[in-house]
DNA sequence: ATCGAATTCCTTACCACATCGGTAG
DNA sequence: CGCTACCGATGTGGTAAGGAATTCG
């Protein structure tokens, strides 16, 4: 029922993945030729190294429902063909967002992409989950102290579970988990690559999938299926439920990447899962959760995880804002006002663009 | 060990204006 | 209920200025 509710209900619109039929879609894979949510991308394309390297587009944000061809730096977005025609048509201003063909993206997508754009962002794209023994030593006892702390709290709380300053890291461990539970848990180690290069030297690329792989992908996706079932509702382990709908984790990686993306902001709202405030679910039990040893070590493997993905640098809230910034006169360093000679020029440029975007040239500044 | 000068590092304010978001008609 | 117009608030980046921290004689 619960299932049934999320996919008909906040996600109606969005086209499902083709292999679990539960999830919303957040990649195309075109070796597959078929639509595939978070975890089921990551479950079967961590199959071995053939299917490792499959091409897969996100789906297109505004509508969901087709891949996206395009990515919009302005609007941190990556759109299909006809989403890009029409919001883009719309006035002077959209038609000179710069855009770019989106590039494929191949690996393994655990947990949320650096960005969703199509370029890497820095060293973060690779968000290589190695752990390194001196990383691990370090982080032990700050792993542990939280933990603790968490165990603690949920001691005192008589809601059964933290609030205050743990409580947003614990929420962050959740939307992160939504994300990632669904991977298998023996691929933890994986990495989220998205690996360009390679895709677009075209050595990556590969439509050829070996009946090998098949079978292995149809194990991987029955397992899966079970596993889901599974997860659906576990109160006695966990005392709040997974759903296998992941919802776009793409959008959470449009945070992590800084630049947050407004569609996909309200995505966040209109697809999730779980009820808007997920988290008073979690912590409107009336029983606390009770950690077995594998809960824990899968919890504050998760902290860990998502501990290596902590940003501090600024984030970006709006990508068209930064755009303009990075175009507007500076004296010193401070915004100057533009002369009326620039502003004509602006002008000039804008309709120009205009009537090249007639004829279908993308425009680009 | 203490002091002052020199150097390095870090934080913050400033600017213009497109965009956002709320409100009214 | 949906659309449009209006308007104040917001956020954006590069630079300079100022203060804190560090180094050196």
């Amino acid at each position: 029922m619960l299932k049934e509710e999320m996919s008909c209900g906040n996600r109606s619109r969005a086209r499902v993945c083709d292999t679990c039929r539960a999830a919303a879609s957040t990649v195309y894979c075109r070796a597959h030729i078929s639509y595939l949510c978070a975890g089921c991308d990551a479950r079967i394309h961590a199959a071995n190294q053939v299917v490792w390297r499959h091409e897969r587009v996100w789906v297109c944000e505004a509508c969901e429902r087709a891949p996206a061809a395009i990515t919009c730096k302005a609007d941190a977005a990556s759109l299909c063909t006809s989403c890009d025609a029409d919001i883009h048509s719309a006035n002077p201003l959209a038609r000179r967002h710069h855009r770019v063909r989106i590039l494929p993206i191949t690996g393994c997508l655990v947990g949320p992409p650096a960005t969703h754009l199509g370029e890497p962002v820095g060293p973060e794209p690779g968000r290589f989950m190695t752990h390194g023994a001196a990383d691990e030593e370090i982080e032990e006892d700050e792993t542990g102290s939280w933990f603790l702390l968490n165990s603690v709290k949920n001691k005192n709380q008589s809601n059964g579970f933290l609030f205050g300053g743990e409580v947003d890291e614990y929420l962050d461990l959740v939307e992160y988990n939504s994300c990632t539970e669904n991977q298998f848990h023996d691929q933890q180690q994986q990495h989220y690559s998205v690996d360009q290069q390679e895709t677009i030297d075209g050595t990556g690329s590969d439509s050829v999938v070996p009946v090998q792989c098949l079978e292995v992908e149809v194990k991987e996706q029955q397992l899966f299926k079970h596993q889901q079932h599974e997860m659906e509702y576990q109160p006695s382990k966990a005392g709040f439920c997974y759903t296998a709908s992941i919802s776009h984790s793409v959008s959470m990686s449009s945070m992590d990447a800084g630049v947050v993306p407004d569609s996909t902001m309200s995505d966040i709202s209109n697809s999730h899962p779980r009820p808007p405030k997920g988290s008073i679910d979690l912590f409107s039990s009336p029983i606390p959760p009770q950690f077995t040893p594998m809960d824990r070590e899968a919890r504050v493997l998760r902290y860990r995880e998502k501990r290596k993905t902590r940003k501090f640098e600024k984030t970006i809230r709006y990508a068209s804002r930064k755009a303009y910034a990075e175009t507007r006169p500076r004296i010193k360093g401070r915004f100057a006002k533009r002369t009326d000679i620039e502003v004509e020029v602006d002008q000039m440029f804008s309709t120009t663009v205009m009537v090249e975007s007639v004829y279908g040239i993308v425009p680009s500044f």
